[in-house]
DNA sequence: CAGTATCCATTTCGATACTG
DNA sequence: CAGTATCGAAATGGATACTG
């Protein structure tokens, strides 16, 4: 949807690195490799929360878009595990700035979430 | 949604950051407010593609975030400027880290999707 | 253990028409 | 011009059950 017909800010970078970290998983999925490789079962654990289903579809889309590798063992019982692409690697930082700002700022965001809901600007 | 009974990652910062500006419009709309006071009618324009209704809808929860102020004229006809508050500019910087990573790694992400659509990593 | 398929509730978003 | 209301289509995501 991304630069089909848009007029000015619709085809700037900003839109091509929205679609692909906006949506509920991504970028915690993201993090939760950017320690190394990990094993599906086990960010399923360290995530907590998702789905296996959403984990499945979050990093088929990641290695879709070579941001993340997938490796399969032949082994009994399976393994696989995923990590990050050079690539993706690269899209850690700017993550990690967007972490870096809410832990600064998160609580003066939850504080104008309650002020609003109380005295609505008064 | 985030951090009623999240594990591990489910309550890192990452989250409220994820939370907030995960959705289609938002990053794009603080985007379009980042050089200075819009009108509602401009920033339609400007962003190319959004519906008045998705960006009042969008508004309105910046405001309650405390990212934007909403100033009203009492004019005819009504005259309505948005603009980032000091908390909403902070949030400028990071928006910009990923707008600078699409732009040096868009490509990267392109070939990588048209990659897999036709070798499926032969 | 890893992954898929199905079903279903919720949410998101666009189109349209309307008010002040 | 700014904003709201309503409708419906489509995407999203969770629960569950199943396969290899």
């Amino acid at each position: 949807m991304s630069g089909s017909r848009g007029v000015f800010l619709a085809d700037c970078p900003a839109r091509l690195a929205v679609d692909l970290i906006a949506d509920k998983w991504t970028v915690v999925v993201l993090a939760g490799l950017s320690e190394g490789p990990v094993r599906h079962g086990d960010l399923v654990e360290l995530i907590g929360g998702i789905s296996r289903k959403m984990l499945t579809q979050t990093l088929r889309r990641l290695e879709a878009h070579g941001l993340v590798r997938r490796q399969a063992y032949a082994e009994a019982p399976p393994r696989v595990e995923y990590e990050l692409t050079p690539l993706g690697a690269t899209l850690i930082e700017p993550i990690h700035t967007l972490t870096e700002w809410a832990r600064a700022n998160g609580d003066a965001v939850l504080d104008a979430i309650d002020a609003g809901s109380v005295t609505r600007k008064k």
